[in-house]
RNA sequence: CGGGGUGUAGCGCAGCCUGGUAGCGCAUCUGCUUUGGGAGCAGGAAGUCGGCGGUUCGAAUCCGUCCACCCCGACCA
């Protein structure tokens, strides 16, 4: 992609409505625009990050085994009358009448409207398990939303749900799941940490949050030390496997949410314990009977019985994502994405658009990557080389190639890692063996 | 939902107290100069001063009212 002919609205100041940091960012790195409150415009930066994230939270969720399907945003009413939902729910929910006059809302989450499809189509306990997903916008009219994208009030989310014979069972779907999160958050670039909400409690409802650690969270988590140095690489496992032992493994270190952490019945001493600022980015749960019982999903046992179906969700934010990654990648320059999830690749500034050299050179190099299939963004405008270098930092793609003047002349190009800013001169030769993904895994 | 704050050019802000023809920086447009960290000079364009009502000869400024947005708390992916 060419800069002069991509719509990237960069602002040196933040506006005034922005207070936290990745909120900052984002508005001045052109990714969003604020529409009301908790409501954003997603512009191409910020669209090709979250297209990213949402890309590889669907490559894990269909290794885990789930079929991806796509429920809509809009809901009859009445999906959510069943144990006095729609009414319980309050004003967190976004209600709408059609013209004629039917109780329609803005989903806030997909239980009821995925059990009502779960019901109409399986009877049988040999159809079990039975998985599915789907990503899409929800809204919750929060109180207060805040953080930017963070915490807005339409969000866009991997939803997942199962379904299962018995309590035994959905626990086989709720560790596939636990492992698909730490798998996704790690491929993200992030260190994930699944915060144990309810340790004590058998055979009653379980949940795990997922959350990353970042100076300026949200909230807060307290946590076994080991954990920050834990090794969090899964690479090598197999879904069909039992994977109970792998996932105590994770668990058997403490980790709770501020909420529920409790300084006197604590099992760690007090010197292995760290309390960190973070971020929630996920959420598992058993659910149990909870919505197939009012529902009535039921499948029919081998012995000709009707049985209730036990059903977990396994929520990502991913809109979240994008605020909560910024948040804790960035430096006083702007940016700096993990290589996986950024908007291009590299940056490839040619700082004197006016010398034919410095142009050579440029269109050769975006040429060969390019066809190579590396993610580019060409900055040929005619902005003064501070302008070129102060935008490129700020958007925090992994690498920048600078072409200048100085060097084109012998062929030679300035490499800059973003992220540690070290600087290296090469050859345009070597630009090409060193950056198509041939010779490096960039994707 | 309680408490605090802000609305003036695309962005950041001054002006308001003490009413009198709308200002500054950046961005943008034209020209010249400059060319490795958000340039310099000169010129230009751009505003129903959040909306409505009131006071006044005259309102960005004073009064009333409504709206939008931000921050702190309680609450959530």
């Amino acid at each position: 992609m060419r800069l002069s002919s991509y719509f990237l609205p960069t602002l040196k100041n933040s506006p005034r409505e922005a207070d936290t940091i990745s909120h900052r960012l984002m508005l001045r790195a052109g990714m969003i625009q604020q529409s009301s409150t908790g409501i954003y415009s997603w512009l191409p930066l910020g669209f090709k990050v979250l297209k990213r994230i949402e890309q590889i939270i669907r490559e894990e969720q269909n290794a885990a085994g789930w079929n991806e399907m796509l429920m809509p945003t809009i809901q009859p009413a009445e999906l959510w009358y069943k144990n006095n939902c729609y009414n319980d729910y309050g004003p967190e929910m976004l209600r709408i009448t059609d013209r004629h006059k039917h109780n329609m809302l803005y989903g806030p989450t997909n239980e009821w409207q995925i059990t009502d499809i779960f019901k109409k189509h399986i009877h049988s306990y040999k159809k079990l398990p039975s998985r599915l997903y789907h990503i899409q916008w929800k809204f919750r009219d929060e109180v207060r939303p805040r953080f930017g994208v963070m915490r807005g009030r339409e969000f866009l989310m991997k939803d997942a749900y199962s379904f299962d014979i018995d309590r035994e069972t959905a626990k086989i779907n709720y560790n596939r799941q636990f492992m698909a999160y730490l798998r996704t958050f790690n491929r993200l670039g992030l260190k994930a940490l699944p915060v144990n909400a309810d340790s004590g409690l058998i055979g009653g409802k379980m949940n795990h949050e997922f959350v990353i650690l970042a100076d300026k969270g949200e909230s807060e988590v307290f946590c076994q030390k080991d954990w920050l140095n834990a090794d969090v690489n899964i690479d090598k496992f197999d879904y069909n496997e039992n994977l109970q032992p792998v996932v105590d493994s994770y668990l058997k270190r403490y980790s709770a949410t501020k909420a529920r952490h409790d300084p006197v019945n604590c099992p760690i001493e007090l010197g292995n314990l760290i309390n960190l600022p973070c971020i929630e980015v996920g959420h598992i749960f058993y659910l149990g009977n909870k919505y197939s019982e009012p529902m009535g999903a039921r499948v029919t046992c081998p012995n000709g019985r009707k049985k209730v179906v036990h059903m977990g969700s396994y929520g990502i934010g991913i809109s979240r994502l994008v605020g909560a990654i910024v948040e804790a990648y960035n430096d006083k320059n702007g940016i700096v994405w993990p290589e996986k999830i950024a908007p291009f690749h590299l940056g490839l500034i040619n700082l004197s658009v006016d010398d034919m050299t410095c142009r050579t050179a440029s269109e050769d190099i975006y040429t060969k990557l390019c066809s190579a299939g590396v993610d580019i963004l060409m900055d040929d405008s005619y902005y003064r080389p501070g302008v070129k270098l102060a935008i490129m930092d700020l958007i925090g793609l992994p690498w920048q190639i600078v072409v200048s003047p100085r060097h084109a002349v012998n062929k030679i190009v300035e490499i800059k890692n973003r992220r540690t800013g070290k600087r290296e001169e090469i050859s345009v030769e070597e630009v090409l063996t060193r950056f198509a993904p041939a010779n490096q895994a960039l994707t």
